[in-house]
DNA sequence: AGGCGACCATACGCTACCGTATGCGCCCAT
DNA sequence: ATGGGCGCATACGGTAGCGTATGGTCGCCT
């Protein structure tokens, strides 16, 4: 019965891609699509499973258990971040201070929304699981680590650029929890003034002492 | 009504031992707790009857069912919030940059824990939860323009003080779902200067020209 | 004393999940 | 062609939780 359906699809589809099956890592990807929707807590073995069209034996096969689903979740997250985060404060020599407002850009505008959903049910889930919790903090770490050599590049001195990228951080992941759209009607405006603010010094210190040999401004 | 007056006899008569009667309010008192440390989702009706030492028997007849009590905490969660909101930014003239830096460290410091966790697991709530969004662009909506008002009584012009004000808050939820406990050595020096980061012009403005008339920058 | 109503316990059916056991078709190597 | 392993389906037992139905208990009122 099942067998005949598999063979009529084909059939029917005649599509000779032999009814993909479905690895860990398409298993982990669908993981993600719900956790970005629903959050950990939505996060069901017998619903990822009808999502995928496949049955719970099948995630069995690839998964020991729930957990075991989880930890794997959290690594793929884990290494895409910090993927990101390299690519995202490396910049060229002279344009730091750009780099900043784009960081800055990328998380707090509303594209990579669903980027944006699974970094708040990945740290809504830390506040409660001690693995979720530490793989947030190792992600932090870096992040605030490369953001913070970003302000540094600029000539803010070590303090300041500590705070200041910390602020970043915590800005752009707290604006995507508020819902500001009665506040005020130009928030294109408001979101450049912010971003501004964040960047200020390091905007200043730029322009003012750009290190070596700083030809033509951005 | 009624079942205040039995409380209340029994506190009187002293026998208040026996049975402690619960009311509407008890549950969502309890909800709350539970609300703090498991989330929405851990939010159950029989979890929670279990914690308050009653049967759900108890807890169908306080409530018709359980998003009854959701919207009851969320109704709670509100009014609570509104009341501290004009308590926290009513400052006496002369005093309120200081209040500023007030209102950043009630969130930032570490103090009221459950607070906090109660506002990041309604905000969680109500990304999946029209309801709990409404109320929450409800309080976002007072606590900004509050907030604001306190930036435009030092001298900020309205554009900035709409920034500053957003970004004060955005920092302040985005900080407390953060690690930095590596990042860092000194966690209080480093909070200190973000909160001077974020008052700032208003404390320059404050200090310079705490009246009317202020021709400072843009 | 009897009754009523507020408050709660108990029992029940139902659904959603988890994890295990087992069956079964498909593909590939021999 | 065939036997074995891979990938999945089916079936099962078990728990947790929702909501309902119904009965019990205690205080208060007349």
């Amino acid at each position: 019965m099942v067998a005949f359906s598999s063979i009529l699809y084909r059939m029917e589809t005649g599509l000779n891609k032999p009814r993909t099956q479905l690895d860990r890592d398409a298993w982990i990807q669908g993981a993600m699509d719900v956790l970005a929707e629903e959050g950990v807590s939505g996060l069901r073995v017998e619903v990822l499973a009808k999502r995928l069209k496949v049955t719970k034996g099948s995630f069995y096969w690839h998964f020991q258990d729930r957990r075991d689903l989880l930890m794997a979740v959290l690594q793929v997250w884990k290494d895409g971040r910090i993927r990101d985060i390299i690519k995202q404060t490396r910049a060229q020599p002279g344009r730091e201070v750009e780099q900043i407002h784009h960081v800055i850009d990328v998380y707090s505008a509303g594209r990579s929304r669903r980027g944006m959903m699974i970094e708040l049910a990945v740290r809504d889930w830390a506040r409660r699981d001690a693995d979720a919790a530490a793989i947030v903090a190792e992600v932090d770490d870096i992040r605030l680590r490369c953001a913070r050599d970003l302000f540094l590049a600029c000539g803010v001195p070590m303090d300041e650029a500590s705070s200041r990228c910390m602020l970043l951080y915590a800005y752009v992941f707290g604006v995507s929890m508020m819902s500001y759209d009665r506040f005020d009607s130009d928030i294109a405006r408001l979101k450049r003034d912010i971003s501004e603010l964040i960047a200020q010094s390091a905007n200043a210190r730029g322009q003012l002492a750009p290190r070596v040999s700083e030809p033509g401004k951005n």
